[in-house]
DNA sequence: TTGTATGCGTTATCAC
DNA sequence: GTGATAACGCATACAA
């Protein structure tokens, strides 16, 4: 009475165990290669392949995870994918994962913690064996973290420093980071400068300015507080642009003297490059400007923004080789184990930065 | 002898049956909302829905999916993640979908074939009820869309017409934006006009350029061949800065007379205001730049980039909605059965281009 | 109002 | 060398 349907459901082993004449153990067996297929015929193997092939036959992937007990998948689940920041993340996971068995299922929040939170679910419902969280920017919602940790899945977030909730992290070394930029600055003669800081909510933002200080303390730098700004936090991510250009708009207007702008990150330099060109300020000839992450747009402005990059493939890939270790700990791990892995940044040297003229005098006249 | 291993697994629906008391059906019914729940006692519900919440327990999506026969997910295969393109193109889709029950399952190729392939196996192995995909720049494997076919699975693709396979298609209507910019350009007073063209291969680029043609033709204006260049066919989609950069500085070099550039991609125009800003030449004063696609990166540049916007959100959420309506005819099907769906783009007028000045000489002295 | 039995497509354990 | 058969976790028709 059964299984005559012809509707639109797929080519199963069992069909094409019918149609070989062989049983589904063997076919199975045949089509995985499976250890015992050395047993087996060549005739037969080939028989099997070819008409498995003709008749379009696709192992289900879901039937073959629950007999297995494992899904071969890792779930990847990124805050807000339209953030250029994590692309280059995306990719250094994917290629890791790519040579392995494990297909990562890639979802975006859109911003949203609740839309966070039903992926996440759906994300555990498929029994992924594995979770990377892609954290940019504000990303409160860790409480929906607990489900996780009973459930047992190895996760690594990257973007953010969750050690603090003992979750494994992958972030940039964001102090060096800050350092680097301001040294870069300094060491082109620039000593008026500006700051345009990201929300104080934001750790990498303190992390940065911290190793900015570090650097001025270290040369005798005043900082001018009248020159240092902070970004309020923002809802929309991308208004990064908006912050700076409106901060550097109003510094202008104050008529304040600076020859150069540190900027959180690419998108607010970006911002303050804009509005030193609706001003008519030449970047770098009247004010040079660095930026901090080094985001694709960085390099295709003009001027190219100098940088400092995070090294998002890297990072991608270390979050995807930690979850694959911890899924299958393979060998001795080295110090696998920690929780904090920190990447160095590098200094990316570019068109908008560049030597301090003589000529101090730069008040917009 | 069995079931008592408490090791890693998840919590199971005959777990939360067993710890609450009640019989698989029950608590199944219950979780779901399934129509028989109308008939259990409140009671009954309560209990079983706080066991559950208390014993962390996720339903098993995989083999739902096997019992019920539909997965419930959507497969979205980008040839390039890194496309700026197709960003906000995931945000349409997502956000038509993520009211329905289906999921999206984004996979990326990363521009490479083989890789779109396996994943495309993947995907019919997860038994995706429809596919989205999302083909930028060149993509020539087309031949693995016949297992597709093969297997039944609804599919649309955005960003490239492929009707001539009979494959429903959403794209802009790139000869409507080829117009556009041709008009804006000439309507400012230009007349000494650069092409810059996409690689011949490439569809959208004829398309476009059939699009400049036909304005031309209208208005009388002969288009100059020494003013117009075509990018080579890169391997690399991202190239189209390089592109550009090179063809526009060829341009300068030769000491040829134009006033505005009309560039096939909004990359290829940042590397076109590159290689003027190298010369010099400041956009849109001494010459105009209209680019298409507006990628996020159009916006932020100095001077923001004047394009031809495809509306990449609506794309997005139209190939979601047409798949969605072909998994489940919804009502009468106004003429969503169609195979070509072409948008309409739109002028984005920002600062790159203005109204020529009258001084018309303009070769570099 | 609740429980029992069966099937979904695979894999794995054992017999033959 | 190959073929039955029992899981895997869930949903559901049918019984009670």
């Amino acid at each position: 009475m059964a299984t005559r349907g012809t509707k639109s459901t797929h080519v199963t082993l069992a069909d094409v165990a019918r149609a070989s004449g062989f049983s589904t153990s063997t076919v199975s067996i045949v089509l995985n290669d499976a250890p015992l297929s050395r047993y087996v015929a060549a005739k037969t193997k080939e028989h099997i392949r070819k008409k498995a092939g003709e008749m379009g036959y696709h192992p289900d992937a879901l039937a073959r995870s629950l007999s297995r007990r494992h899904s071969q998948t890792i779930g990847v689940l990124v805050f807000d994918i339209s953030d250029p920041f994590c692309l280059s993340l995306l990719r250094g996971i994917e290629r890791t994962l790519y040579p392995t068995p494990y297909l990562p299922i890639i979802m975006d929040a859109d911003n949203h913690p609740e839309q966070f939170d039903r992926y996440l679910d759906m994300l555990i419902g498929r029994r992924v064996e594995g979770l990377i969280l892609v954290a940019n920017w504000l990303f409160a919602e860790i409480d929906s973290l607990s489900k996780i940790e009973k459930n047992k899945i190895p996760i690594t977030v990257v973007g953010r420093d969750l050690t603090p909730r003992s979750i494994r992290s992958v972030v940039v070394d964001n102090e060096a980071g800050g350092y680097a930029a301001m040294k870069h600055l300094y060491s082109l003669g620039h000593r008026k400068i500006v700051f345009l800081c990201g929300p104080k909510e934001m750790d990498d933002s303190s992390r940065r300015w911290q190793g900015i200080r570090r650097f001025a303390s270290e040369v005798g730098l005043r900082l001018d507080p009248r020159l240092t700004f902070q970004l309020l936090s923002l809802i929309d991510p991308a208004s990064g642009f908006e912050g700076g250009l409106r901060m550097t708009s109003e510094l202008i207007d104050k008529k304040l003297d600076f020859s150069a702008i540190l900027a959180f990150d690419d998108l607010t330099a970006l911002g303050a490059i804009r509005a030193l060109w609706v001003a008519g300020r030449r970047v770098p000839d009247d004010c040079s400007v660095i930026g901090f992450d080094d985001v694709p747009h960085a390099a295709l402005s003009s001027p190219g923004i100098t940088t400092i990059r995070q090294p998002m493939l890297d990072m991608g890939s270390l979050a995807a080789n930690l979850v694959l270790d911890s899924i299958n700990p393979s060998g001795r791990t080295p110090a696998k184990t920690k929780l904090l892995h920190l990447l160095p940044p590098e200094l990316i040297q570019r068109d908008s930065t560049q030597k301090l003229l003589r000529r101090a005098a730069r008040v917009s006249s």
